[in-house]
RNA sequence: GCCGGUGUGGUGGAAUUGGCAGACGCGCCGGACUCAAAAUCCGGUGAGGGCAACUUCGUGUGGGUUCGACUCCCACCACCGGCACCA
């Protein structure tokens, strides 16, 4: 054994020790209890980053662990391969987007093995591999089938300078992120995922996840955005049409005194003279906060009440919500009280507070702004003196009885746009026949390979348009020359169901009746037990996951309705208070941080800093701590390496021990025992760490002078290492080697600990006065209370406190403290 | 605007059920080793007062509940994140 501690020489010889035995890789095995544990996968952009040695550090500790504690894990990594950075580098320095993804793979997997990351390669996903698209285009043709993927005109960023569709990150500050030209919307038609088929069941199965943290729960329910109301046909006065109008409002349905519709309703053509008026209300669509009306000259008719209001085209109204109309109740909503005051149209109050005040209750006339909370009805004929809430059923109740309108659920969620005027992506499977139309490919022609003879230039629309080998086919249905499809899948289609492809192995394999077979793997490994990744995936990919789950469940694919069990999201990492980022030219690089100290260290430290769910605060100061602590580790098993290979591995009777070898012995205990709960406890590795820190503390300031001591000692290193190896792997097989053990140290379990060796023989009491602490008492543990009552009014310093004021009460909490309460 | 999160020493963070606030690490101060420095090791380290024993204050602010509050309740402030004309 060395002297000196040096990552390089043991980190590769046990990474080596690993891969050659192919500890990692996986097999089923019935029986047993199964474990998926899984990282989101990285975009291969060329280089690991401080979040991926986090992520991957988090669930590393985590796979590791619940391998010790019995369970056959499931720990696998690939690549998020498709997608823009790849096409940007083609454009910028010629390389193919294939060339460039590949030798990137091939170097964050050597920088990924370099961290001694226990995943099984046998079943590494690359998602720009035919093998890996196929499927993508396979579920595109059966969603195609069951009406889940359809195709509508839609709006997308068009840069006119580039003349090409550019993604929303592309869009800075509504400019093109190359040439600085004002991107426009443009219509086009694209592929959709119709996600708002599931609206209702991914927003139930929202209570489903109790391991997910609540705030990303709740983030995806408000993307899903239920909102309960009633749809209410306004007839339109002079003219033979109605407007219907959808609100989550129906109490105040007698306060309607105007009504808006979107610039672009279907009524607005037949409404509306005035074209110049209307383009100024366009012009003032979407972002702008700036309220901007135009009067149609129509009124409409309140089917309740019988009032006639104007109808505005209003640029607020937006047509994909609700259906694009609105009815406007300036007394009980801000936006419409705004619009009333700046077009001057009245003001009609019909809820009023439950308290009679003058504040909460001001007149129609003097309000200075609405009020929108629920309350009582006034001036609503029949549900006058209703609470809000009764009056919303019994009008929704009336209007339906009426046959004036009905009960309707909206959601803010869209159906999904997936097509992506780019090169990098799977291409989408039609073919469009000018006799047949927009022909599915046929399975048996799966994949349509993306072809590999494009230039790409960042000019012109798709690329694909460039390729007359992949562009000109022939219709599948009837023979005659057809176009394919040249978008290509927006990159989330990829990562949305990639954890089922891990359940086999890599390579070609025919997915469907892999999945299909009763012996099926995925039936064993799903859902995924524990996912790590980083919050910023809160809505798309981890809401689209869900989704592409329901839709294979309804296949018959599989059988599970989520994918993911537990879910921690693990913090950013920070650097002088800000995201590390090339921009802001923190970063600090992996590569330097590993070759300096080794990657037992990084983990370590990016494993301490911080708790797994909070920000991570850099500290250059903090990784020399990191390697310290490991240096004396090492400097322990160096220096007692004889002592600790010859001495027993049975202690002999506790109760013959000294008291420094009892004490450390205790410890040891208590160890194993905080070290487990913190990371069965929302994996509290920071805690656990620090533990490990005061055992080590311990350890060193133990002089082991009898065989029994020795005994002890090797008992409390060699815990300490079955301890540490989640954590740091590659010093803890080393040093159990040298201890004398057989590696690995991963084939060994978990350690457990004895509740009655960790228990204190005495306890240090709290003695309090009013509740402040005035003395300290020590006593053996399971002294009665009455005698820890005497023994701390007996304190000397109690005494004296206490002087001649009477004793109210004492109370006494087991083990802990006592409190004397006394008078003045 | 709506929803959520976080506020603790010089600093990253502990405090698991309402029971010793500041574990562990960093930094800093002092000491040992050294010709010297680095590394390493040992000791100290919330603030104020006191020679000292000790004592007062102290977990964003203000109130409350309790024998006892970082922890529970009410009101407010600051910062961070998500959504945002959603009818």
């Amino acid at each position: 054994m060395e002297e000196k501690y040096s990552p390089q020489t043991v980190e590769s010889k046990w990474q080596k020790y690993w891969a050659d035995r192919d500890l990692h890789s996986t097999v089923r095995a019935p029986g047993r209890e199964g474990f998926y544990c899984l990282e989101m996968f990285p975009y291969p952009s060329g280089e690991i980053h401080m979040g991926h040695v986090r992520n991957y550090s988090i669930g590393d500790v985590i796979a590791r662990y619940k391998r010790m504690r019995g369970c056959n894990v499931l720990h696998p990594m690939g690549w998020d391969s498709f997608g823009l950075p790849a096409e940007n580098a083609a454009i910028k320095h010629g390389v193919h987007p294939s060339e460039w993804t590949h030798k990137n793979i091939a170097n964050m997997k050597r920088q990924l093995n370099r961290m001694g990351l226990s995943y099984d390669w046998d079943r590494e996903v690359t998602t720009c591999s035919p093998e890996y698209y196929k499927w993508n285009q396979w579920f595109f043709i059966k969603m195609l089938e069951k009406g889940l993927a359809y195709k509508k005109f839609s709006y997308v960023n068009w840069c006119p300078s580039c003349a090409t569709v550019l993604a929303n990150e592309q869009v800075i500050d509504e400019k093109c992120w190359r040439c600085d030209s004002v991107v426009i919307q443009k219509k086009l038609e694209q592929w959709f995922f119709r996600i708002t088929h599931y609206a209702e069941e991914l927003l139930q199965g929202c209570d489903e996840l109790t391991g997910w943290p609540e705030r990303v729960v709740l983030m995806q329910k408000n993307w899903i955005g239920k909102g309960e109301g009633v749809e209410v046909d306004f007839p339109m006065e002079g003219i033979n049409e109605s407007l219907r109008i959808f609100t989550t409002r129906p109490d105040t349905l007698f306060g309607v005194t105007f009504m808006c519709i979107a610039p672009e309703h279907p009524l607005v053509g037949k409404l509306v003279r005035d074209k110049s008026g209307l383009d100024a209300v366009k012009a003032k669509y979407g972002k702008e906060t700036e309220k901007v009306g135009l009067f149609t000259g129509h009124h409409a008719v309140n089917p309740l009440n019988g009032d006639k209001v104007p109808v505005y085209v209003a640029n607020f109204v937006l047509m994909e919500y609700g259906t694009g109309a609105i009815m406007s109740v300036p007394a009980h909503d801000q936006r419409d009280f705004e619009f009333a005051k700046k077009y001057d149209i009245p003001i009609k109050a019909v809820i009023i507070a439950e308290e009679k005040s003058e504040t909460r209750n001001p007149k129609s006339e003097t309000m200075q702004e609405a009020y929108e909370d629920d309350g009582i009805l006034v001036g609503s004929g029949r549900f006058t003196g209703m609470k809000s809430e009764v009056a919303k059923k019994e009008i929704i109740k009336y209007i339906e009885e009426k046959g004036l309108g009905k009960a309707i659920v909206n959601y803010k969620l869209r159906d999904w746009g997936i097509s992506r005027q780019r090169y990098w992506g799977t291409p989408i499977p039609v073919i469009y026949c000018d006799a047949c139309g927009a022909v599915p490919v046929p399975e048996k022609d799966l994949p349509v390979i993306l072809p590999e003879d494009v230039k790409l230039t960042g000019k012109g629309s798709s690329p694909l348009l460039e390729s007359d080998s992949f562009l000109y086919t022939a219709c599948p249905n009837c023979g005659s020359g057809a176009r394919r499809e040249t978008d290509t899948m927006d990159t989330f289609v990829d990562s949305s169901w990639y954890f089922i492809r891990y359940c086999f192995t890599k390579g070609d394999i025919d997915l469907i009746s892999e999945l299909r077979s009763p012996e099926s793997e995925q039936r064993y490994w799903m859902p995924v037990d524990q996912y790590v990744g980083g919050v910023e995936h809160a809505v798309l990919h981890l809401l689209y996951s869900r989704f592409f789950t329901r839709v294979l469940r309804d296949l018959g694919l599989i059988q599970v309705s989520e994918p993911f069990r537990n879910l921690l999201t693990q913090g950013m990492v920070i650097k002088d208070g800000a995201k590390m980022s090339k921009s802001k030219g923190n970063v600090v690089d992996p590569n330097y941080l590993i070759e300096r100290y080794g990657a037992d260290t990084s983990r370590l430290f990016s494993l301490f800093a911080a708790p797994p769910e909070r920000d991570l605060e850099w500290s250059d100061k903090g990784v020399d701590g990191a390697h310290r602590f490991l240096n004396r580790l090492w400097g322990i098993v160096y220096k007692n390496q004889s002592a600790l290979r010859q001495a027993n591995a049975e202690i002999g009777d506790r109760a013959n021990l000294r008291h420094a070898a009892s004490r450390l012995y205790r410890k040891t205990h208590q160890t194993v025992k905080k070290v487990t709960n913190d990371i069965e406890r929302e994996y509290h590795f920071n805690t656990a760490i620090a533990a490990l820190m005061e055992l080590v503390n311990e350890v060193i300031s133990f002089e082991p002078a009898s065989e029994d001591d020795q005994a002890v000692l090797k008992y409390a290193v060699e815990k300490l290492l079955l301890l540490l190896s989640p954590f740091s792997p590659h010093i803890a097989e080393e040093l159990w080697e040298t201890m004398g053990n057989t590696p690995s140290v991963f084939e060994r379990s978990w350690p457990e600990w004895d509740e009655e060796a960790a228990k204190e023989d005495t306890i240090e009491l709290v003695v309090q006065v009013n509740g402040k602490l005035r003395s300290k008492v020590m006593i053996p543990v399971g002294t009665p209370d009455d005698e820890i009552k005497r023994l701390a009014l007996d304190d000397q310093r109690i005494k004296e406190t206490i002087g001649d004021k009477p004793i109210k009460k004492v109370i006494v909490v087991k083990g802990k403290l006592v409190n004397i309460v006394i008078g003045e």
